[in-house]
Parts: structure tokens; sequence; C-alpha cells
DNA sequence: TCACTAAATAGCCACATGGTTATGTTTGCA
DNA sequence: TGCAAACATAACCATGTGGCTATTTAGTGA
């Protein structure tokens, strides 16, 4: 069965979610649980709007979850496929570099 | 286990060769087994020029291979992960939308 | 040598977006 | 009320790249 434009668009657009090294670094430090806003940033080296403006695109991906306690806000993985894609990248890069330590998401 | 900055970058960068609906479309052509440059020109909307362009993003990432025979370039699935990553995202998006029929690649 | 086909490349433009700084908005507390 | 903390948003810039047209390169046959 062969997908249509628009389907195909949307399939890209969930990869798309997963092209960039910003995003996969949050996705990385969710992988332990539910984590603040401000708890990210202070574990990536990156601004707390452009934090914040990931986790929007993540979220209307459909691949995080969003909770509001208190003053902050708990983000989360809603979709355990976000291992498994990642796992099946992982394998192919310590596939074909056979050298370093392998790598493990 | 953490990646660093250049391990998720490299993560990144086959994601991203995921990124773009012609390019999906051309692994999509794929499937079915080998083809030359004009055979997937021929089933795409899009002009040979971009249909070679992609095809050396999707070589340059390792994902499909590519045979010379005669005047003809044939290409082909390199890695069988691929279908793996399809698989996982088309079952995501079917879970989403309930309503039309499900996704298959 | 010339013509033709297949594929790759170059040059170009338009658009999307990652990142920044600055500003809003909401909530809790003195 | 006022202030500060936590997030979100806005406005902007620089870069990457999908797509096009035009050209180049390589192989085949007359």
């Amino acid at each position: 069965m062969k997908l249509n434009a628009d389907q195909l668009e949307r399939v890209a657009g969930l990869f798309r979610a997963f092209a960039e090294p910003t995003r996969l670094a949050i996705i990385q430090e969710l992988k332990g649980g539910e984590m603040s806003v401000s708890e990210i940033v202070d574990q990536l080296t990156t601004s707390q709007a452009n934090v914040s403006k990931q986790l929007r695109m993540l979220y209307d991906a459909g691949l995080v979850t969003r909770r509001k306690q208190a003053t902050q806000v708990l983000y989360g993985i809603a979709e355990p496929m976000v291992f498994d894609l990642c796992s099946l990248v992982c394998d192919k890069l310590n596939r074909d570099a056979r050298k370093p330590a392998p790598l493990k998401f």
C-alpha cells in the first residue's frame, strides 16, 4: 500500500520532530521521567526560550505530555515508540562505526 | 547513557533523511526492490534533478545502495531498519487518527 | 565523430526554522 | 498590591535546503 502526498507529509512531519539535536537532547532528558522546563534548561546549553519553543514542537507532534503543577510545567514522554525509534537509529549508527563505544539512547 | 552533542547531531542527521516527503516517496518506491533513477522519476511528480539530489542524500546517509548497470544506476534499500522506522511512525499516526483507513508503509 | 539517453551537478530562489534577545503572562508569596 | 519566579510568545536574523532550470558527464550506437 502506497501512502499519498498528504500521508507522506504527515510521516515526514513526525520524523522532523526528531531531526534536531536540541529536541533529541530534550527527549533524552525526559527518558528518566517528567521534568519541569527549568530543570531541562539547567541540563542543556541553550536558552529557556529555545527550550520552550522546542518543547512546543514536540508537544504539537504528540510526542510529549504537559502538566501544570503549581508554577511549573512538567513535560514527559507521551509515546513509548520514541525510544524504539531512537534505538533503531542508534543501532544503525553503531553498525556503521564499529570503532567507538556503542551509542545507547 | 547520555549521548553528547556530536552523537546527537549524527542521530538527528539520520532522522533528517526521513524528514522530507519526497525522500519518503523514493523509499516507498524502493520498497519493492531496486529501481533506476528514471523509473523512480516516472513514479513521482518531481524533476529528475531533484530525484538525483534526494537520492544522493539518502546514499550519503547510508540508507540506499547504488549500482551501475549499463547506462543506468540502480538504487535499492540498504538498511532493513528503514522499514521498521516507517512502521513505528505509521503505527503512531494510525493510533492518533482512528478514523481514516490505517496507513501502512 | 556525432547524436542520443541516463544521471549528476551547478546555480539560483523561496521558504522553513533554530537560535537569540526582549517582552508577556501566569502563579505564588510577602 | 507589589514583586519575583516559571514559562510562553514575539520579533528578528542567519542558515539550510527543497525545488527549479540549465548544464555537464558518461555510456551506447550509428
